[in-house]
DNA sequence: ACCGTTATGTACGTTAGCTGACATAATGTT
DNA sequence: AACATTATGTCAGCTAACGTACATAACGGT
């Protein structure tokens, strides 16, 4: 396994939808994909485009946002290494009106969309896996919904930096205040407001596009409960 | 066709998702499914409960759900005779986050969740249907992430009567404002005031929990922009 | 004809987040 | 050392929607 999904740097990285995987179904995979590094907002694919190719991401995490009128973006979906990117594939889709780009820069299996279409009828098991992720993705998707429109920017600011440290597993990583206002449809200053008052609380300290989670505990209480919904959906999901 | 999926009244009607099976395929489902009449506000599952029971809408509307802190709720999706509540078990799980209620009184398809799961792998294309209809379902979803993020109540409404609209394909339908409030997660005072301000425009006219489109045209225009692009994709859903 | 129930209208004070604008501070570049 | 760039802080006025509360109106049953 690790030998198989070792990254660039040699180090093993896993894809949760790839875990369970026969070695048979594995290697069906692994022959056409290729492990790539990408970098922070880079696009996975644009909306309404043809999706070229799929991503199991490995270190690296993506966003999925939503953009309406042209111009004002909001984070449907969080993606790292319990998923993949571009289920409208696997759902027989040739396009999709989400855009999908790097949050957090990192390593990724990148499949063409043509051969994951291929290889999808060869093995069960994934088609399995990304089933019930797609279920996770469904109800990340319908919280959010509830969450935008009843809880305060505070709220939803400490979820989803809750969510990204999930997914990085570390208590430092890249997050300016620019992109947290893109994820959760406010301006630049609501997010300052927000993020300052919860640096003065203890909870987190950032400076210049680096969050710190000094306070985990604190910061669970500060989100919203949407946080242990989803949450709990996730950790389901990887312990299948 | 309309024989197999004569409702009680003896009328022809339809589910989308059914109708491309072939012969064979289409009698396994109606072998086990039986067409029911299900009454206003009748759930069809109940959060976090096992689901006893899919639903192959015909004439019935159903609403899908969050709830956020015990009471607050907000629809995440809409379903009429172009889709299936019970996505989850779809999905391979076997309990739903969302509650699924009905919104327009009507005709159902309803099918043991046992028989349906048993069923699944041997209806390729009835796999296929609910497939789309997935992809379809998350890109509604995902533009309420936005919409509800980014527009006012009075869009928002527009937007939601144009839903129904669509599923009941008739311009008299039931909705009250109290209704339309727990869909839009705003209060029922707010609901008024954006109802009646559609109402003095000459769109709409209500009482009394009997809502009529006046101005088709005119209500699209006071819409936001999500009902379109939703739109289109059901409507692409719905030609496959 | 009456009355309880349900649907709708409205109003006042409050607040979160917006618009728009500008200020400060840290970093990299030359 | 000077400067451009990027990240963050802040402020004054505005608006949509809120919480709360009460009023009116229409219908259904006895």
């Amino acid at each position: 396994m690790s030998a198989q999904l070792a990254n660039l740097a040699g180090q093993a990285s896993v894809n949760f939808m790839l875990l369970p995987l026969p070695g048979e179904q594995l290697r069906r995979v692994l022959d056409v994909g290729e492990v790539v590094r990408v970098t922070s907002l880079e696009p996975a694919f644009a909306a309404g485009e043809p999706v070229a190719h799929v991503h199991f991401p490995l270190t690296a995490i993506f966003s999925l946002v939503a953009r309406v009128d042209g111009h004002k973006t909001v984070e449907v979906a969080t993606v790292g290494n319990e998923g993949l990117v571009g289920l409208s594939v696997f759902l027989g889709a040739s396009t999709t009106l989400n855009e999908a780009f790097c949050q957090v820069p990192g390593e990724s299996l990148r499949v063409p969309a043509a051969d994951f279409r291929r290889l999808l009828p060869e093995t069960p098991m994934l088609r399995r896996q990304l089933a019930r992720f797609t279920q996770a993705t469904l109800i990340q998707t319908a919280q959010a919904v509830a969450c935008n429109t009843a809880h305060t920017v505070s709220k939803r600011a400490a979820r989803r930096l809750l969510m990204t440290q999930d997914r990085v597993g570390k208590d430092t990583f890249p997050m300016t205040q620019e992109f947290l206002g893109l994820m959760l449809g406010v301006r630049r200053a609501t997010v300052s407001e927000a993020a300052s008052e919860l640096q003065s609380g203890g909870l987190i300290r950032y400076s210049r596009g680096v969050m710190t989670v000094v306070d985990r505990r604190g910061l669970e209480e500060a989100a919203c409960s949407c946080y242990a919904v989803v949450r709990a959906e996730f950790d389901e999901l990887r312990s299948l």
